[in-house]
RNA sequence: GGCAGGUUGCCCGAGCGGCCAAUGGGAACGGACUGUAAAUCCGUCGGCUUAUGCCUACGCAGGUUCGAAUCCUGCACCUGCCA
């Protein structure tokens, strides 16, 4: 395996680098050779999101220069919860957190590669931190905290008047202790993370610096928030999950494909890897006919093929092409429209003569939360069938309302579809 | 251990015996305008067989009252001050 000396610069210019400790120290590191680094997932639900793909995809980034990846599970760390300022974590129980611990690891594999010189290696950090005795891991690690240097913190800080437990309080020591860990078996040298993980990550650069004398890394990615300073909206399925289980690969393409205009330059250099020129010429495209929406086209199916992988991808588009496609349902073929509902999401119905009422198959189809919100939905104006608005609440949909075949599509609002098979 | 304050709907926050399913803001949802964008404007925003109806809800458990989110008692948790 080849370094690739552009690597840190690559890494800049896609605005990856939020902190870092001595960033020409680093670069020094980077070109010597191949560097071992690490960045740790939490089990903290059963599946990864949108987040954690900033890291994922840095970590493959990583790789493909030459770098050597470690990537950590935090078996240990998941039961502990890292301090965040909404308030204290509820503690999962020691079978749930292992049970995430498979699927988080089973869902970063994909990325990296196990093979060749710089093959990764997954760890778990519950193998060096169970085993230790309370004793060693006050004497060994926790002399090295001053107690008002982890109070500055500014999670810490924040956290003071509405209470912190001991638990979240000492998380930062785990993380220390893990970096720590990875640097003496397998000299590991450079960890990053989130930029909301910087004190974290720096906590470890110190423990080290202190116990092993040696100077060792950390970057930090920026924390991905919308134009106007908030976090990313959630989904119907809650976080932008990375499971196609939680959220299926078609609406991952469409939050996607919905990115804001303000956003795209940043999101396509960060969840894609097309080259600097590539992404340049397309943002100059995007200024010029933003309505084309190439560049969300174009970030949609990136990301999605990394993800889910290319089938799903085109799965994804093709649904959206004959849902979008101009409002001409009928024009569409039966096995397009069956295959775009099935993506989208869709419901059986035995016969047409048990259809219930449109509010009724709102909420059966998940569209709405209950008969209240779906009957409002119609009085609103939000509901259609076949494209058509639906205005009455009552309205029961019959055989003659089957387009395909057998399918009946309801929409809600804008963008929401879902289909009902009849028979 | 003592004293004081707090715990309200997804979040923040008003309410302080009947007019309270509960003001306001945010989030969310629908509509208009667009480009499946942003901004803006309008509307909705506990559930139910849509009903001058019923149920659930203002930390938990009791009580007072014709009637409580609002008063009383106990409990839990949080914050501050004192020890």
């Amino acid at each position: 395996m080849t370094i690739d000396h552009t690597l840190l610069d690559d890494l800049e210019w896609r605005g990856l680098i939020a902190h870092s400790t001595d960033l020409d120290a680093l670069r020094e590191a980077l070109s010597a050779g191949s560097v071992r680094y690490y960045v740790g997932f939490d089990p903290t639900a059963p599946s990864l999101h949108m987040g954690h793909l900033v890291q994922i995809l840095t970590a493959k980034r990583l790789q493909e220069a030459g770098h050597t990846p470690y990537a950590l599970v935090g078996g240990a760390t998941g039961m502990i919860g890292d301090p965040k300022e909404a308030g204290e974590r509820v503690m999962n129980s020691v079978e749930t957190v292992g049970e995430w611990v498979g699927r988080v690891r089973r869902q970063i594999e994909p990325f990296l590669s196990f093979e060749g010189d710089n093959a990764a290696t997954m760890v778990n950090n519950l193998d060096w931190t169970a085993p230790m005795s309370t004793i060693d891991f006050l004497r060994d690690i926790g002399k090295h905290f001053p107690v008002n240097r982890m109070l500055a913190r500014d999670v810490v800080r924040s956290r003071l008047e509405s209470g912190i437990s001991y638990t979240e309080f000492s998380y930062v020591l785990l993380q220390s202790l893990d970096y720590l860990n990875l640097h003496r078996q397998y000299g590991v040298s450079l960890q990053f993370g989130g930029s909301d993980q910087w004190g974290n990550l720096t906590a470890g650069v110190e423990l080290i610096r202190r116990t092993e004398g040696a100077k060792v890394h950390a970057i930090a990615t920026p924390l991905m928030t919308k134009a106007d300073g908030t976090k990313y909206g959630k989904t119907e399925g809650g976080a932008l999950w990375l499971d196609p289980e939680m959220l299926s690969p078609y609406a991952f393409h469409q939050f996607w494909l919905n990115v804001e205009d303000g956003k795209i330059g940043e999101l396509l250099r960060v969840f894609t890897f097309l080259p600097r020129e590539e992404i340049e010429a397309l943002e100059v495209r995007h200024a010029e006919k933003p309505f084309l929406r190439e560049a969300q086209r174009t970030l949609a199916d990136e990301v999605t093929t990394l993800v889910h992988g290319a089938h799903e991808t085109e799965q994804a588009k093709a649904a959206a092409a004959a849902l979008f496609g101009g409002g001409e349902l009928s024009g569409l073929s039966a096995d397009t429209l069956a295959a775009a509902l099935r993506e989208a999401g869709s419901i059986e119905v035995p016969a047409a003569a048990e259809l219930p009422t449109v509010v009724d198959l709102l909420v059966e189809t998940g569209l709405a939360k209950s008969k209240g919100e779906a009957r409002r939905t119609v009085t609103e104006g939000g509901a259609y069938l076949n494209n058509v608005r639906v205005e009455d609440p009552e309205a029961r949909p019959s055989a003659d309302d089957l387009v395909a075949g057998s399918w009946l599509v309801l929409r809600r609002g804008k963008k929401n579809f879902s289909g009902v098979q009849v028979g």
